[in-house]
RNA sequence: GGGGCGUUAGGCAAGUGGUUUAAGCCGCCAGUCUUUCAAGCUGGAAAUCGCGGGUUCGAAUCCCGCACGCCCUACCA
């Protein structure tokens, strides 16, 4: 059975293949998330892990879409993982396909094994649970529950089909055999081995006939070829299940590779009910995060390179290639790890989270964005790829950045690109994320004296010392009599103003770097003043009278 | 209740019996640089390797027990 992603044409799917198959290897793997509205941290990771995998060896990559419960599935619900994922730019060969899409073929494979015998009508009426407690009520159930045989295990196959004939509702169960057990070997965590008598008689289909989640992804695993499944260690238990349905179904059992979980501080899963906007990529993204720099964080989230090279010593920040090229299983970590993000943080994002990540309110009140309210490590991946990243690189985001808050001028790729480009190289040392440059960076950028002002700024070095009221404008007269407007002729002007007036230099340094910026805080003076130029600079500190 | 998986500093982690008196990174603290703030550089604090037994000349590393956390135990995925 040929799967094919929908709405996407079928020949160049089919020539890709081809090309494809001559020059890569047969390995395939997928990431088959449950249409929840969001990629949070923990699924991006598996989504990455997968990704890798197969870059690393000439494998497939393919996205399934596990929306068997229909309450979870709309249009809606899938585009927020699409979007995480095309963000973190991992790219799939194969897909999206939709789970729901294959019913028939999931509903022929249990009637496959009702015929054969590995599985049975079971005609116990449906037991009603509310969705809300379930994870309590099913425990409770099993904990006085005495485990007795299923009565309709062995019920004749004539008086089964009759009961069904008749119109009779009825669920198929697999039929665990009694004796033996099953076992697979995880490439994380080894070996394992499981007892039949552990085992239930899983339901492969409801009453009303829909296949369910052990069932589905067995068959589609099966039918989309793949050889490696790589999936979150809370699937490991359910293996067995799976590992029989392969067997009963007569098809070679994959490989499972089981991924530790990314926790929260609390050690709980990640959820967005939970934890909310905070552990969703999108809000990374829209943070202001580089792709690959959170990339490069989240595969160091329960995974380390193997060995480490030559002439290296210990190594954090690995590039794309510099990834595909050491990923292995073999690195997996099995315990779990935590995405350290600040808890009472999170409860004032998700509170305030339509301002925080609305770029033209935070464009406006930087100084009030929280300084740490994510992974601390994260972060600081984030800021060291602003740092050191190929200005080239980095000037297309700061560019959609800027556009995002109307900075932008078509001149910074004409004309005045040197001046841009000076500019952000400039300013991006001491910037944590992109959102910076729109927010801190906006005095940069903008014409005039559109900016604002912080508070504390102000106060520490304008209106500390009266006298600047009066100093400033009047340096701002000796700044735009300059023939030449560099960084030593604007510092020559400066002190020997200073010297003039019989003030520390400083003093005029901080109130000047305020004056222009807004800030008190910044590059050095004077590359500030001619990155800023002599026009701005001029009005900016003339300006100074009108605010103290 | 049953079954499974895990447990190295605040977080990420190296390390699978012997120069480990336990790497490195983030964070934290201090010094340095400086006109500010970062960055950089230098240094520091922080781990009785979950706990208790055992094996061994020697254990974070092997064995047993316990505790804790997480997962599965649904006509959810």
């Amino acid at each position: 059975m040929a799967f094919r992603g929908k709405g996407s044409p079928a020949a160049p799917l089919a020539v890709a293949r081809i090309i494809h198959r001559k020059f890569m290897s047969d390995i395939r793997v997928r990431f088959a998330p449950s249409p929840t509205g969001y990629l949070h941290v923990g699924g991006a990771r598996t989504a990455l892990f997968n990704w890798l995998f197969a870059r690393r060896l000439g494998g497939t990559y393919i996205l399934r879409i596990e929306d068997t419960d229909k309450l979870r599935n709309n249009e809606e619900m899938v585009r927020g993982i699409l979007e995480g994922l095309a963000w973190l730019g991992l790219d799939y060969d194969e897909g999206p396909f939709f789970q729901s899409d294959y019913y028939e073929q999931h509903r022929t494979a249990a009637f496959q094994l009702l015929d054969n015998g590995w599985a049975y009508r079971d005609f116990t009426p449906k037991e009603e649970r509310s969705d809300a407690n379930i994870k309590q009520a099913v425990a409770e159930a099993n904990r006085q529950a005495v485990k007795v045989k299923n009565p309709y295990r062995d019920l004749s196959r004539a008086e089964s089909d009759a009961r069904a004939a008749a119109g009779e509702a009825f669920v198929i169960r697999f039929k665990v055999p009694e004796e033996g057990k099953t076992s697979f070997d995880d490439a994380v965590y080894g070996p394992q081995e499981r007892d039949y008598k552990d085992i239930e008689d899983l339901v492969l289909l409801r009453s009303d006939g829909h296949p369910l989640y052990n069932l589905s992804v067995v068959c589609d695993d099966i039918a989309m070829g793949i050889t490696h499944v790589i999936r979150g260690q809370d699937h490991l238990s359910n293996t067995h299940k799976q590992v029989l349905l392969y067997q009963a179904l007569g098809k070679p059992v994959p490989v499972f590779a089981h991924l530790p979980l990314i926790l929260a501080p609390d050690k709980s899963k990640l959820s967005k009910r939970k934890h909310g906007e905070i552990v969703s990529v999108t809000t990374y993204r829209d943070a202001g995060f580089l792709p690959d720099a959170f990339l490069n964080s989240l595969a160091l989230l329960g995974w380390s390179p193997e060995e480490v090279r030559e002439g290296e010593v210990d190594r954090e920040v690995f590039s794309r290639p510099e990834l595909i090229e050491r990923f292995s299983l073999g690195g997996i970590h099995k315990s779990n790890a935590v995405f350290n993000f600040d808890l009472r943080e999170a409860q004032d994002w998700q509170s305030q989270k339509e301002q925080l990540l609305d770029p033209r309110w935070v464009a406006r009140n930087f100084y009030k964005f929280p300084r740490s309210w994510t992974d601390q490590k994260a972060q600081w991946m984030n800021a060291e790829y602003i740092k050191t990243m190929p200005l080239a690189e980095l000037l297309p985001y700061v560019k959609t950045k800027l556009q995002s808050v109307d900075l932008w001028r078509a001149e910074f790729e004409g004309a005045e690109s040197e001046w841009f480009q000076r500019a952000v190289n400039l300013i991006r040392d001491r910037y944590r994320t992109l959102n910076d440059f729109a927010s801190l960076g906006r005095a940069y950028f903008v014409a005039g004296l559109d900016f604002e002002f912080e508070e504390e700024a102000v106060k520490k070095n304008l209106k500390k010392d009266a006298a600047l009221k009066t100093l400033l404008p009047e340096l701002a007269d000796r700044f735009g009599a300059l023939s030449e407007f560099t960084h030593d002729s604007t510092e020559a002007a400066l002190r020997a103003f200073a010297e003039e007036k019989g003030v520390k230099a400083g003093l005029l340094i901080n109130g000047t770097r305020t004056a222009l910026t807004g800030q008190s805080a910044g590059p050095g003076l004077f590359d500030v003043v001619t990155i800023i130029g002599q026009t701005r600079a001029v009005e900016r500190l003339r300006n100074v009278a009108n605010l103290v």
